[in-house]
DNA sequence: ACCTGAACACCGTTCAAGT
DNA sequence: ACCTGAACACCGTTCAAGT
C-alpha cells in the first residue's frame, strides 16, 4: 500500500471514469439500478456529489457507460469445427449468461441499443456468421438473428420480473389459479398438476432447441 | 353537460380510482412513464397531489394498476376452427399488439409477472390449449409457451428501445459499421448491403414462423 | 370520507468559487 | 484541471388539519 510522495493534483486525480463506473456498477449490482444516485455514488466514492460531473456528463452517460462496462465481458465464442446449431448456442448462452451476472442492467442492455450495437458488433458477426452457414438466405439470416436476441432478452427479462423479489417462478401462475374455480382453466391445471417442481423451472436450452428445429427448416435449400 | 344539484360530496367524490387510473395512462401514453409523477398527475386530476393518496396507496401501486387496466384490454381469441398454428399465432399477436398500443408501458407488461399473471389467465390458458392441442406433451408444452411469450416481450422492447427515440431501426448498427475498417465484419456488411430498406424491418411474424416450424417438429408423437 | 397544505428526506443539475 | 458547496427545481410520502 505504497503512497506517491508530494501532493496527489494534477499527475493522480482522485476520480477517473473507469473507477467511477466500476464503483457504480457494484453498487448496482447490489442494491439495483434505482440505489444508484449520484449523491450516493458520491459517497461510496468518497467525494462531493458535483465532483462526478467532471469525468462524466450527465446520469444518463453514467447508465450507458455501464451498459458498455458490461458488454465489454462479453466475450466472442470461437467457431472452431462446431455445427452451426452449436455457435448459435453459444452466442445466445454467451449473451444470457452475461445478463444473468448482471440482473439489474438487463433492462438497460435490452433497451439502449446504440450503446448495445456498438459494444457487441463481434458477437453479432458471429451469430450472423453462423446463421449464414446454416444456410439461410440473407433476409432469414437477419429475422433468425432478431428472433434469438428477442427471445434472450425476454428471458433475462423474465428472469428479473417480479414487482417484490422472485417468487417460486412459476408459483406466481398457480397461487393465481386457486383464486378461481376449481373447473376454470382446466388446461392450466392439469399441466401444472402433471409436472414436477424441476420440470417447472424456465429452461433456456428449451427455447433455443425449439428455434434451432424451426431454423433447420429453413436453411440448406 | 347536466351537473348534479346539490353540493357534490359524499356520493360523488372527485376522485375515483379509476378516473386516476385513466388520466395516468393517458400520461404515461403521450409523456412516458418518467413524466408520472404523483405531482404531474395530480396537477392534471386538477387536485392536491395528496388526495391520490386517498384511492390508492402508492406510486408503485398505481404502476400495477395500469398494468391491470392495460391488460383488461386484452381479449382472448376464439379458438373456432383453427389450426393450433393459428391459434398460437392469434394469441401472440393479440398479446404484441396490446404490447404495442402502450409502449411506454412495455416494461412493466413484462416485468410485474404478478399482475400480468393474474389479468391474463384466460389468453395463458388459449396459449397452453393451443399448444396441447399441437400433440407437445406437458412440459413441452409449457417451455413452448415460455419461449413465446419471452419473444413478444423481447420483440416489444426492442421497438420501444433506442436511448432518444427510435432512429430507423437497423440504421444503429449500420452507423457502427460505418466507424469500422471496410474489411471488419464481412458477414455483416453483406448482409446489409444485399437487402432492401423494407427487408431490414424488424418482422414479427417471421420470428413466429421460425418458432411454429421447430414446435412441429415435437408434436403429434 | 375526502381533500388540503406544510414538512421531510430525497433527487439531478447549474453555477460560482476555491486550490 | 479538478473538486467543493450553495442553490434550484423537482421527487414520494407522512402527518396534522380542515370540511
Amino acid at each position: 500500500m505504497k503512497r506517491k510522495q508530494g501532493r496527489p493534483t494534477a499527475k493522480a486525480p482522485i476520480l477517473t471514469r473507469q473507477g467511477i463506473l466500476n464503483t457504480a456498477l457494484r453498487l448496482v449490482d447490489e442494491k439495483g439500478v434505482n440505489a444508484l444516485s449520484m449523491r450516493r455514488l458520491a459517497v461510496r466514492l468518497g467525494v462531493d456529489p458535483m465532483a462526478i460531473y467532471h469525468h462524466v456528463p450527465n446520469k444518463q452517460a453514467l447508465l450507458t457507460g455501464l451498459v458498455q462496462v458490461v458488454f465489454a465481458e462479453l466475450e466472442v465464442p470461437s467457431a472452431g469445427g462446431q455445427s452451426w446449431q452449436d455457435q448459435v448456442r453459444a452466442v445466445a448462452r454467451a449473451y444470457q449468461q452475461l445478463a444473468h451476472r448482471h440482473p439489474n442492467l438487463v433492462l438497460y442492455l435490452a433497451t439502449d441499443i446504440e450503446t448495445a450495437a456498438g459494444a457487441a458488433l463481434e458477437t453479432t458477426e458471429a451469430l450472423y456468421q453462423a446463421l449464414a452457414g446454416a444456410g439461410l438466405p440473407p433476409r432469414l439470416v437477419l429475422q433468425a438473428a432478431d428472433l434469438i436476441v428477442d427471445y434472450v432478452n425476454g428471458f433475462a427479462l423474465a428472469e428479473v420480473a417480479g414487482p417484490l423479489g422472485q417468487p417460486g417462478e412459476r408459483q406466481v401462475l398457480i397461487d393465481q389459479l386457486n383464486r378461481h374455480a376449481p373447473d376454470a382453466f382446466p388446461v392450466m391445471r392439469q399441466l401444472f398438476a402433471s409436472l414436477t417442481e424441476a420440470e417447472l423451472r424456465a429452461d433456456f436450452e428449451a427455447g433455443l432447441t425449439f428455434i434451432l428445429a424451426g431454423l433447420e427448416r429453413f436453411g440448406r435449400g
